[in-house]
DNA sequence: ATCCATTGACTAACTCGTAAGTCAGCGATA
DNA sequence: TATCGCTGACTTACGAGTTAGTCAATGGAT
């Protein structure tokens, strides 16, 4: 097949690569448990060619983790091109973060890692969250805040902490870490229900 | 001090003894990381005793599992105990599940655990599941049921699907698994902010 | 176009440390 | 003195990290 890869162009894949492998092993075993030499194993390599590209089996969790940390800068644009009513923002806002969160696969077991390892790496955490849960929930914030403002939602202790109009996007997607397929859910009803009780939550009550 | 104890009460709090400085091993490195030497000294023994006690390092973490799991029967009864309108019922019920969920350290680990080990382990995944998730979910759908049936809920999602209402215990209790005491959050003010979004979510909209 | 010296990505077999599990013997208790 | 909970030194296995050596791609020379 595709053999024909010259070194220069083989050499320039391999950190990709081994990452790549790296990350399902981590995922599956955990640090501890997981062997380097299964890492080069899924790429038909040995563990001595690993270790050419990272110097120790922490620098490699570490880089993994950086690898499958994906930028918030385009979620970021996204929610910039919101549009329609605050009720219209923030229901594609929260559809936004089901897509990011619970639907992508790096993403929610990135969770995973940092529940099981994150006492161990404590930069892992910190990194998570000033690149992806900080921005996040200060965009919710200020949604929020605006529909408040405008008199579309109601002034309220719900409107002040952004972190309990996200959380059934958080329990869906440990809901799916824990139970990958055993207990399956449905999904979209879930999402429905929830954007059902967050809005009818912040509508401004008409009496 | 309590030298006092005799040879056959001293055998007799082994097994919790060792159960329980093994739960906070394992919650602070892992199970593989962990080590059944490190488990025997914080009694003051060697991994010997342990080993006359447990026959292998995973019996020993599958029988922790089982110590810490607290059985739902107490909770079963606080909830037949509720009081009130649906309303406070249900407030009540959340503030029960915050307590249970999010306050108990042990079963906060708990869940640490099964995420993290969950893989290796199925078994304390359904054990935790039928056990504790399910019970605790019917309770909220046969109360929100109840409380849709008296009009005093409206019909909608959001009660057909009782995750949604709980999600937000569930969100504070991965917040605090993860930001242990560096993202603090002001429980109190999160937890009324969550019960005033799902109340007014689920009211029955007077127009 | 063919040859060949050199490079360098990769391997295989090594060391070393560590941790699970074992067991003959010890010493306090009854 | 007989019992027995416990010890600590042992074996065994395994995995991280190392390194001398291999061989195929490469590129310059003829």
């Amino acid at each position: 097949m595709e053999k024909k890869l010259s070194r220069a162009e083989q050499k320039a894949r391999r950190p990709h690569e081994i990452l790549d492998a790296a990350f399902e092993e981590f995922v599956e075993k955990g640090y501890a448990a997981t062997r380097v030499e299964d890492v080069a194993a899924r790429l038909g390599v040995t563990k001595g060619t690993v270790y050419l590209y990272f110097p120790t089996k922490e620098a490699l969790f570490e880089a993994t983790i950086g690898h499958v940390s994906a930028p918030f800068e385009d979620v970021r644009a996204s929610i910039d091109a919101l549009q329609g009513s605050h009720s219209d923002r923030l229901r594609q806002l929260l559809l936004l973060g089901y897509d990011k969160l619970s639907g992508d696969r790096k993403t929610r077991e990135l969770l995973r890692l940092q529940l099981a390892e994150g006492s161990r790496f404590p930069n892992i955490i910190d990194r998570h969250y000033s690149e992806f849960i900080a921005p996040l929930l200060d965009a919710v914030r200020a949604l929020i805040e605006q529909g408040v403002a405008s008199g579309e939602f109601h002034q309220g202790a719900a409107a002040s902490i952004p972190e309990v109009v996200i959380s059934s996007a958080v329990h869906l997607t440990i809901w799916k870490l824990i139970f990958a397929d055993r207990n399956p859910i449905d999904e979209a009803t879930f999402i429905e229900a929830h954007i059902d009780l967050v809005l009818n939550g912040l509508l401004a009550r008409r009496r």
